[in-house]
DNA sequence: TCTTATT
């Protein structure tokens, strides 16, 4: 096996299995050796690994660098699916720093696309305390230029700039100082100070996402990009609404929540993640029952036990944070102490999962391979509006950015929780039947529609955010 | 403008 190098390093060769004091890592037993390891061994983060590599075919390049301990490949706990990842802890801690520093970004497994990740674990030191995000860059800035613009507030541990798949930088960074307090440093002095060429404002500097924001931003994601009405949503779509107290005070409980043990609408996104593409169809949408009175359906590939009746729960305990038809909408989510993930069993009576019929009309567009679903349920309790009314001024809202696949039914069920809904009409174009994408929703009272603005207004599904105002009156002269 | 994963 040829010698590894790194950075420009020679690493010597004929590695030892003996720890720093000298020590033989192993106890002997007779013929045995009971593997020991050092007290100050480090376990390894190992990245970049072809999912088709188990721990066997792992072994020898590992081995190259001293007696492994242990060697664990991840996989999902449910699917079993290798996560492209391993954790290898050395007998010798000295094995450890030589497998990083002659294998860590220096060369690449065949089929990947980057070349292997070895660095200590996320278990073994403090982590994300002195990771910053750098937003704001030049496009054309690379790390160099990037490691240029912080080193001079300490040590630089990763500079990574973020490109997309051809290569192109996305404009922003990850910067990791050896210390929280490097970092610091370097937000007080950089953030909001200079303007890139070729950025749109000046540049952000600050600590970047911790594991739980991530997390909370792709669900938030997915909940979008399933057209589902979370809390998440409301939370990060309609801040408009929220002082930004208010918006902690929600992150907080989010965040406690989603460490429940019970399936709350997070998790369960979390864990219908690893299903979304068996649960989509090619129109992207979602293929799941929507009620558990149809709960005794599940489609193919949709297990029933690992993925709880999602949009149930949502449509549930999400929906539940909602107001319901007053004008003192946010005072009463918020004022309340609201209990965003009650660990309660939906109730068929619920007239919150009602409000999700008209989501699970828009989902009920199966392809052909979920007919038979959607025709077991062909009596889906679905409103519709008898005729197109306006309610009183003030009354009355225009909707614009609607989701192409809304119509009437959809649009009555996003508004049914603030509210008595008297009529909602959603525009379609004349020639195509395709809908134009903005309608109108009238209440019968002016605060409910206020209550509508100010949940919905910058409410975000998929790509796009609803607007939500109050229609003008018939007399202005302005057409849309 | 938050990566490719962290039992």
């Amino acid at each position: 096996m040829a010698t590894v190098t790194a950075n420009g390093v020679q690493q010597e060769n004929g590695f030892s299995t003996t720890n720093s004091a000298g020590r033989m890592n192993g106890l002997s037993i007779g013929q045995n050796t009971i593997p020991m390891k050092d007290h100050d061994a480090i376990k390894l983060f190992i990245g970049q690994i072809p999912r088709n590599l188990e721990e066997k075919d792992l072994k020898p390049l590992f081995e190259e660098f001293g007696k492994i301990y242990e060697l664990t490949v991840l996989k999902d706990r449910f699917t079993g699916m290798h996560k492209g990842c391993a954790f290898l802890t050395y007998c010798a801690r000295e094995s450890a720093l030589k497998a990083q520093s002659a294998l860590h970004e220096q060369k690449t497994l065949p089929g990947m696309n980057r070349p292997i990740q070895v660095k200590p674990a996320d278990s073994e030191g403090r982590g994300e305390d002195r990771k910053l995000f750098v937003g704001m860059l030049g496009k054309q800035q690379s790390e160099e230029d990037v490691r240029r613009l912080f080193e001079t507030f300490g040590q630089i541990e990763e500079c990574t700039v973020l490109r997309g798949p051809d290569g192109a930088s996305k404009g922003c960074a990850f910067v990791k100082f050896s210390s929280h307090a490097e970092a610091q440093a370097a937000i007080n002095s950089l953030h909001g100070g200079q303007t890139m060429p070729g950025a749109s404002s000046s540049l952000v500097v600050k600590f970047a996402d911790t594991d739980k924001e991530r997390t909370l931003r792709r669900m938030h994601q997915m909940a979008g990009q399933l057209g589902i009405f979370s809390p998440m949503t409301i939370q990060f779509g309609a801040y408009g609404a929220y002082s930004h107290a208010q918006m902690m005070q929600q992150q907080a409980a989010l965040m406690a929540a989603t460490q429940g043990s019970y399936m709350n609408p997070m998790a369960a996104i979390a864990a219908a993640q690893m299903q979304q593409m068996a649960a989509f169809n090619v129109n992207g949408l979602v293929a799941t029952p929507m009620t558990s009175s149809s709960g005794t359906s599940t489609p193919p590939g949709i297990s029933a036990t690992s993925v709880p009746s999602l949009a149930t729960t949502i449509g549930v305990n999400g929906f539940s944070t909602l107001p319901q038809s007053n004008g003192q909408a946010t005072e009463h989510v918020y004022t309340n102490g609201i209990h965003p993930y009650p660990a309660q069993s939906p109730t068929v009576n619920d007239p919150l999962q009602q409000a999700y019929a008209g989501v699970q009309h828009y989902a009920a567009a199966y392809p052909a391979a979920y007919a038979p679903i959607s025709q077991a349920f062909p009596q889906q309790p679905t409103i519709i509006p008898q005729q197109q009314r306006e309610g009183p001024e003030g009354c009355n809202l225009f909707i614009y950015h609607l989701p192409q696949e809304f119509g009437d039914a959809e649009l009555m069920q996003m508004f049914l929780p603030f509210g008595n809904v008297i009529s909602a009409k959603v525009f379609v174009d004349r020639a195509t039947n395709q809908s134009k994408c903005f309608g109108f929703v009238s209440f019968d009272n002016p605060s409910s529609a206020q209550a509508a603005i100010q949940a919905m207004n910058g409410f975000q599904i998929g790509m796009k955010r609803l607007k939500v105002q109050l229609k003008r009156p018939k007399d202005a002269n302005r057409p849309y």
